[in-house]
DNA sequence: TGTTACTGTAATAATATCAATTACAGTTGA
DNA sequence: TCAACTGTAATTGATATTATTACAGTAACA
């Protein structure tokens, strides 16, 4: 997995917590623990899929525009990280003279669509709002 | 997705493909399209758990010892890359000053954790056996 | 018993990927 | 006009991944 899908999440669920939704970069990136143009760069996606707004200039930042419970991990999993899942680097070739090795690229990326297929159904079942709960009972224990 | 993990599938799949099970290092490599070290590597770890046993010495090679129906892309997984959907970077940190920074890791962890548990049921359903079907279903479209 | 063909394993080198940083133009509020 | 932001791209530095090399150990076989 993707490290921006962690990043995007890990803003979300800071800016579901905050009173009015909002926050800048910076506080963003101090909260995650990166940098600010990383921040940008992932939240910059999220506004383009019109998940958060974005203010420029003085006071600006970022905004939340969804209720956090109808924000899913599949959203931002399709948002940052859509076939992150199969490895970059791919066994076997098409155009060799053996059934096992000249097919094995297509069968392999089927099994992992459908891989993806699965996490997603997962993930579908996570909500920005229910990550936010989740931390918040931790505080009880 | 480690990449061992394909090589490894895709090893399994062509023993399986063999009449009788059997392949060197060197044949493997030519038909997973990577080198015969890194192939004894990967099988090696295969053979440390009762997947295959090799031969040492000229004639020598690696044979499958279960049926491929038996073996699970699941066991695969649990040995070559479990744990390996996590991204290595980690946002976040438990001695930070704030409820949702200080508590990020944690959650997502439990995310991760459910997210591998439901990759490999789905893997639990896919066996060398029937990738090797698929591809010589393959054959006749 | 010596040669050949293998595996096992570690070390090294080459390459690719990932994250941090820097830089700066554009925007907005005061 | 200044200060505080975002948007974005380029660069650097760090890390991970893959290929390659090397060699000791083992087994078959002439």
């Amino acid at each position: 997995m993707n490290s921006e899908f962690v990043i995007a999440v890990h803003s979300l669920v800071l800016l579901a917590h905050r009173p009015e939704g909002m926050a800048s970069s910076e506080e963003i990136a101090a909260n995650v623990c990166t940098h600010p143009a990383r921040v940008r760069k992932v939240l910059g996606c999220l506004r383009k899929l019109g998940f958060v707004a974005t203010r420029e200039g003085s006071g600006g930042g970022y905004k939340l525009t969804q209720e956090p419970d109808n924000v899913t991990l599949a959203d931002v999993y399709r948002a940052m990280a859509a076939g992150s899942l199969a490895p970059s680097w791919c066994s076997g070739n098409p155009e060799m003279d053996c059934l096992v090795g000249s097919n094995m690229q297509d069968v392999m990326n089927s099994v992992f669509c459908g891989a993806e297929k699965q996490l997603e159904s997962y993930f579908s079942q996570i909500t920005i709002g229910s990550m936010l709960a989740q931390i918040k009972e931790r505080q009880h224990v």
